[in-house]
DNA sequence: AATGAATGAGATTTCATTCAT
DNA sequence: GATGAATGAAATCTCATTCAT
């Protein structure tokens, strides 16, 4: 009866979304929520204006959308990490991944601490980067006391907040930020072997 | 046609200067750039919209000078550190005008944060935040190389990191997060004495 | 490609074309034409948006069907009235028939009054809808000076404006107006028997 | 300090709504609600779309103001009647301006009509106008109980009703319908002289 | 210096209509 | 016959900016 195969259409449309939010991600982390037009995104994604609200009832729901998909990608991505023994090695994976998404996916990142100062316009959002935000913490405090740093709870509080630092200013500045050195002096200061 | 003096007007353009910058930090802070208007500037700061453009030419002006205006404050604060004699003593006053600074001036902290992720808007401040960020990395490293910090440098980048990451969360969680500890941990990691 | 006879096609486009119909009535009646949309009307018909246009040109073709078929339904009911003997027995059947249709049919009505305010909205209707109100009038004389009511001609006019004041008010004021208090007044008034 | 005084501020300000109110209402009138833009309005009235907003929030509130003035008006030709002394005189009197309203205000008139059908587009009117509707019955009913009529209450109903299905048959006709022959029935059938 | 009415460009959003399948 | 993804024009509304006073 329908003359495209229900498999079709739902491919069309994946992929149509898919363009959109790719488009409006990369232009909410250059120029901010506010700053990013619906014409600008269309015009991106190649599609037409009113496609988009085939899609997405609202422009807030683009920014829900791509901040969603962003967060369950780093649950899977914590979720590998599950796989590693040593407690040494599951900090370690940590960093790894937090410097590398810094620098391949910087746009994200861009964006999320963007989100983060603006969450009264996003209330969807509100809990679930608050939670984020708090998430690491008691992660980062269990694996510095297995591997047995002296305070284990005080230095998680400053290895997160070194982090969170790290992005900020790598957005700013980008690559005048020595990154690597950085890693390198966090893994001394914890590992003591490097 | 009213006999005031050069002086006296002068004032009055000062006081309204300043009603309108304070008023527009606040909203700038609060809502963002892009979701404060220019009417609610003017409402806020009991003048009429016109007036502004008396004395900004554009809404972006207004984000120019308040930026520009808390950078100069920042430079007096410096200042005063260059009375006190220890390396130490200076390094604890960078700390804690750093936090005090957070918690008293929430409104231009993370206003300052935002302007940083969307300085493509605002080229006249590009080279400037952009040096302030840089900036304060050599005067942190020359202090704790004075203190005796085995390795300086790197401690400066991650101690600096660590300012902006505290910043950013105190931000975004506020009062759950827990300033003074973290405070104290700096201190007794470079100081060993607290 | 499937090998239905010309028949049957035509059973189901005439059902296709009953369903889209009677959800566009419904939804008019409701809302308005101009805030009742095609995309509703086909999720009320169980149909997609592409087969409406299959079945009708415009938009407003849907007005102009519904208003027409209503039309013809009025159109036999009078003609029913043909198999009654008595100007009196025609004349109250009218009244019935009229007072009936307000209740039961309220929706159409309202379609009814509402397409009579924006005729120009919809050309094809202007002749029309105007002969229907003209129509009744003599219809209405005639049979009054049957009955042999003094002044027909002007008791005609006052009837058939009292009818659609009626209408009027039901739709607004729903059962708060005592629609057989009315009536019985009417009847009362002509017949002097009841 | 203000350089426009606060009375010709004022002055212009009502003028511009004026101008606003009286297009509006045209056009209103003419193709309904929905069906007229703002982009309309502001063009009949000679003036920009925004100015539009700095007058009335929202395009339901042109139809509010406009309906609310209406009534009011009706109010105060109601208070007239007031200082008429027979109940004869007064019931020749609403019947004198009714009619005269739906000659001379004829747009008036189609918009309350128009109006009436979708109340629940304008909250804020409906119990406004349901009771305008319902507050006429028992002000008729009154008058013609004074005036000595068998069957007061009924007789106002009708005639209630008759009024608005004149309203209503005149907005579709126009000068085809003789008004004043149907006025002169009324008033033979209440008062006897004529 | 100060006001606020007025403008017009542009933003978000809706929706009739088309068309490839 | 039937579908629904896609378009684009137009609608409502916002707001930085201008300017007569």
């Amino acid at each position: 009866m329908s003359p495209r195969s229900a498999k079709q259409l739902e491919e069309i449309r994946e992929q149509s979304k898919q363009a959109i939010l790719a488009a409006a991600m990369e232009l909410f982390a250059q120029h901010g929520f506010d700053a990013t037009s619906i014409s600008q995104i269309a015009k991106k994604a190649n599609v037409s204006k009113g496609l988009i609200y085939n899609y997405f009832e609202k422009k807030e729901d683009l920014m829900t959308h791509i901040v969603m998909n962003g967060l369950e990608e780093g649950n899977s991505i914590m979720e590998e990490m599950g796989s590693i023994e040593s407690a040494e090695g599951k900090f370690r994976h940590l960093i790894e991944v937090s410097f590398q998404y810094m620098k391949e996916r910087t746009d994200y990142s861009k964006l999320m601490v963007g989100i983060s100062l603006q969450l009264d316009s996003f209330p969807e959002l509100t809990q679930i980067v608050e939670m984020r935000y708090q998430s690491l913490m008691p992660l980062f405090g269990g694996l510095l006391a297995e591997i047995g740093v002296p305070q284990p709870e005080e230095e998680a509080l400053a290895i997160s907040a070194m982090l969170d630092g790290i992005g900020l200013q790598y957005l700013v500045l980008g690559d005048a930020l020595p990154l690597d050195r950085i890693k390198a002096y966090i893994y001394q200061r914890i590992i003591h072997t490097d």
